[in-house]
DNA sequence: TTGACATAAGTGGTATGACCACTGTATGGC
DNA sequence: GCCATACAGTGGTCATACCACTTATGTCAA
């Protein structure tokens, strides 16, 4: 992936062992001739046919299964898989996971992305998409006590919006963020739980949303979504208020 | 990175050889022992220590530089790299690329944060911040005539944008896609270059759009941008209109 | 005949030891 | 003092052997 094409007409063996291996496979997978769900031919087979050692095309199969290309299953042989988000939301993960606060900083992300889809479903959204959200909001609603199921469904919904929009960049986008989202989503509602009125909100909010979709209406459907967002932080403020001011004191 | 965190407290042999030594270097990681930049024990001498094969922990350490954690120095040693956004925009190169269209899809992920991050830009950005637009924008100035470097200096205004809103996520999005939105930005240039009056509209845009950010005022600018977007969609059609009616005829 | 079990072949998983190629340093001669 | 060679340490590769898992095949007993 990394590099690019200059070494693609030489099957030759001026290549570094390993890279042997990756050319072979970008080049397959390019014309055709490895599609997802095809087996491999065995290590053994393969590194000689490759010219090189076994334990070098081990390698070099090893990182392609860490990146998600390869499945490979002890006893079984390898498999071709399709690029899979998992991957990118492992690394987005990871690398976010190093600054402080990111999960404040990731709603950003995620009101960027919910906002321009919620646009685009207005216009694109199906009878199928719509019943889906439908779907969710009712979970939404089944869960509203259970701060781990709550805040599932809560992301179930939302992603169900972005799917809506049919827009695989974005969809994609949203997946990769969607470890550090679900992490957010429960911890919001954790910390929530406890205010008064909050079940009656949530419903509430979640279904206008639900309903400026139904009447195709971008504007005011993302008007809705990001007062939805300014009022979920509104909420989050104060129950960390509250929840300071309880340990400040003593705790009868 | 993929496995959650049952075994951190099992340094034992209870893994599966290549997971020690993900495990290890996660580990490491996360409680500082490990920073980049460092350099790791020898081959030789980490298999020792985790008691693994060497192929073993080769086969991890390729997998880990696939993945641009580690830089294996051929003589030297191998050393550890902060993450590296490279490997995501290739992954997401590579696994949007398969899609057709994509070039256009990608737009919408673009404005999806474009929108989001000029909004907070117009909170959060700093004299420097609005230094650096302007000079992207006198750059841009300066290059109307080539499509090459407009369409770079163009990603390059709409990049600082992005990084005035100072959220990482959005930031480390945008670099995701960024590969995807250079060819995008050349593509569109190319399309458009000999349009009537393409040049004072790209400046009047970007320079209205820069204005609505020093005036702080979000929703101005995110309406100017997204007019900018919608303009600039409008332009390209009709050049690709202009451009199919010319083929159909004979090109005296 | 049919079921369950045992066996064998093929696969990935691991280990070992050796050797090659590259890098930096130290040691020798000049 | 300087340069060149030698050496030690590193990653890169290879060959071989063996272990563990999966599957299919075949065999034996009910």
């Amino acid at each position: 992936m990394a590099t690019d094409m200059e070494e693609l007409q030489a099957d030759n063996d001026a290549l570094l062992g390993a890279e042997k291996v990756f050319s072979f496979f970008r080049k397959a997978l390019l014309d055709g001739r490895l599609k997802p769900g095809d087996r491999l031919l065995s290590e053994r087979e393969l590194s000689l046919s490759l010219s090189v050692s076994r334990p070098v095309l081990r390698e070099a199969f090893r990182a392609l299964a860490m990146l998600g290309f390869l499945d490979i299953r002890h006893g079984k042989g390898a498999y071709v898989k399709g690029p899979d988000i998992s991957v990118l939301t492992d690394f987005l993960t990871f690398s976010l996971a190093q600054q402080p606060d990111i999960l404040d900083d990731v709603m950003q992300a995620r009101i960027a992305i919910e906002c321009q889809a919620i646009r685009l479903a207005c216009e694109r959204a199906g009878d199928a998409d719509l019943a889906a959200i439908g779907g969710r909001l009712t979970r939404l609603m089944d869960t509203l006590d259970d701060p781990e199921a709550g805040g599932e469904a809560d992301y179930a919904f939302h992603l169900a919006i972005v799917e809506a929009g049919r827009s695989a960049a974005l969809v994609t986008l949203y997946q990769a963020i969607s470890e550090l989202l679900k992490r957010s989503h429960t911890a919001r509602r954790q910390l929530t739980v406890g205010v008064q009125g909050i079940r009656d909100y949530l419903v509430d909010a979640h279904r206008e949303v639900f309903l400026s979709i139904v009447a195709r209406d971008p504007d005011a459907a993302e008007a809705r979504l990001r007062e939805h967002f300014a009022i979920g932080d509104e909420l989050r403020r104060k129950s960390m208020l509250a929840a300071y001011a309880k340990i400040g004191r003593p705790d009868s």
